[in-house]
RNA sequence: GGAGCGUUGGUCAAGGGGUUAAGACGCCUCCCUUUCACGGAGGAAUCACGGGUUCGAUUCCCGUACGCUCUACCA
């Protein structure tokens, strides 16, 4: 079985790669290599003039930092390329002319200001089966008259014909049978003035010249299927057109409606994989900035809009091979839970190796661990991970492994600073600096046991010697951190903090 | 307005004619931890409504309500 399954996206200044998309791109993903089948990536840049230069390279990163690497590189060709609309514009003219040849289209030579005016007069004006007798079009002027139009280069468009009172039905792979009536249905835009084709007519012929047999979209296409479904049986045969899959919409947290990029902004949660910079220069921030790890990214994803039926929760892309199926995908929108997203990630730091995160957690912390050596690291990323739901949570977890802390929240100790604790540091500088063995449980040791000298309570002394070391209430324990940054380091941070409490 | 699609705790959801209606996130309580987390043990909280069918409906059927998507020479 040789089964292709079509990924569309459009680059735009408006778009991105955001949630839905990337999910759609990934049960594409899932779908095409659990049966063995090809995983193409094709540009939807019909529209020019809102396409951006670097927006389709930022496509391509994020689906490489997904793991979700199609099959057959969209820029640098294979047996289906070109993959950008735009440079397959020649293709699309000739169906779009052999449709109205067999009279499933037509000429439709209305401008804009027409059509304005028209809605203006009309509510709810549909240029239709209802509305197209008194319109400027191929079917209500003569041939003669078309013919004069066209030869003498009038804008216009290609319309789609469509049939009085048929039902257009197809079996959707999650929803099963859903039917239109084409009588419902107005006369879509095939072919736009300037040559290029809409969706309607890119996808039906793209899909047929890349053989595709699955395609997955968003459910926000279901009302415009039977214009695809009809574009099927008109051009290559009914048997031929892909299954279709129309997943459900990813939702906004708070009230209802599908998630927006504004959602991000407004309720401080990325929408996007990777940082997205708008048209105007600004910037959404991404899952992988904000510190997700890719594999928690796409776990997460997976589990909206998808469950196994079983009580697993965490995957990896290929137990996410293994299982997906698509009868699986729910019929209903899910909402976006940021607070899952995070768990999700906390549970993949607990689950990577030490080594897997060294590279991001030095990548997080920047140059404050450039003078230590990897050993080192690997024993503050074991100390701390547990602790961390995002890798950007290492920099508040364990900076002061590698650097005095920035602050030292000494209102935390200074109500209960006396005479007494101040002159058992002191001793207690003496002692450290006097000892040979500097393991955590040594360090313990000699801490308790100067406690009990001074007739101190260690409960009183940890706090402060916590808040010396670290600079707040948080953190691994002391003696650890104690025997990690050194006895000579100790030794400074206690006498800084002391130096502060005077 | 029209069409299509949907509706199990606050959220993600399993289930599917008879169940104490799983589990996870979040929230609350307790334990562990002389910090903060992690971890562990508990807890509160759910089948949109109305009719059928049935001995019995959260589950099947029909309505209603509500929500969403589409209704562009955008995708």
């Amino acid at each position: 079985m040789n089964k292709k399954v079509r990924v569309r996206f459009a680059p735009s200044p408006t778009g991105g790669l955001h949630l839905g998309g990337v999910r759609t791109v990934l049960f594409n993903y899932l779908f095409a290599k659990q049966n063995g089948g090809d995983f193409i990536v094709r540009i939807e840049d019909t529209d020019q003039t809102r396409f951006v230069e670097g927006a389709e390279k930022y496509i391509f990163d994020t689906l490489q930092w997904c793991g979700l690497v199609p099959d057959e590189s969209p820029v640098h060709g294979g047996p289906h390329a070109p993959y950008r609309q735009s440079e397959r514009k020649e293709s699309y003219r000739k169906y779009a002319e052999q449709l109205v040849k067999d009279g499933y289209a037509y000429y439709a030579f209305d401008t804009a200001e027409e059509l304005d005016i028209k809605r203006k007069e009309i509510s709810n004006f549909q240029y239709s089966q209802h509305t197209r007798d008194g319109m400027n079009n191929s079917l209500t002027l003569t041939e003669a008259e078309t013919e004069k139009k066209l030869a003498d280069g009038n804008p216009h468009v290609i319309r789609i014909n469509m049939p009085e009172n048929v039902d257009v039905h197809f079996n959707d792979m999650i929803r099963g049978e859903v039917s239109f009536n084409s009588s419902l249905v107005d006369d879509k835009v095939l072919l736009k003035a300037d040559g290029m084709p809409t969706y309607h007519l890119a996808v039906v012929v793209d899909d047929y010249l890349m053989q595709i047999t699955h395609a997955f979209r968003g459910e926000e296409w279901l009302p415009s299927s039977p214009v695809h479904i009809l574009l099927w049986q008109y051009l290559f045969g009914i048997d031929n057109m892909p299954a279709w899959a129309h997943l459900p919409l990813i939702l906004k947290p708070d009230g209802n409606g599908k998630l927006s990029k504004r959602d991000g902004d407004r309720l401080g949660f990325p929408v996007f994989a990777m940082d997205w910079t708008n048209v105007d220069g600004s910037i959404n921030s991404g899952f992988k900035e904000r510190g997700f790890l890719p594999e928690a990214f796409v776990n997460m994803l997976a589990m909206l809009g998808w469950n196994p039926g079983t009580e697993q929760e965490l995957f990896t892309l290929e137990e996410l091979i293994e299982k997906f199926s698509i009868d699986r995908v729910h019929k209903g929108g899910a909402k976006f839970d940021f607070e899952k997203a995070k768990w999700f990630n906390g549970e993949w730091i607990k689950r990577y190796k030490i080594e897997g995160l060294r590279s991001r957690v030095k990548e997080v912390l920047g140059d404050i661990v450039a003078n230590y050596d990897d050993a080192f690291i690997d024993k503050v990323i074991e100390l701390t991970k547990d602790r961390c739901t995002l890798l950007n949570d290492f920099i508040q977890q364990s900076s002061f492994f590698f650097q005095l802390p920035e602050t030292i929240e000494i209102a935390s100790i200074q109500p209960k600073w006396d005479e007494k604790k101040n002159l058992f540091f002191i001793e207690a500088i003496r002692m450290f600096q006097q000892s040979i063995l500097w393991e955590a449980t040594d360090v313990e040791a000699f801490f308790k046991e100067l406690a009990a000298v001074n007739e101190l309570k260690p409960g009183e002394l940890m706090l402060p010697f916590r808040i010396m070391l670290v600079g707040g209430k948080f953190g691994p324990g002391v003696f650890e951190i104690a025997e990690l940054i050194g006895k000579k380091e100790t030794v400074k941070r206690i006498e800084y903090t002391l130096a502060l409490l005077k």
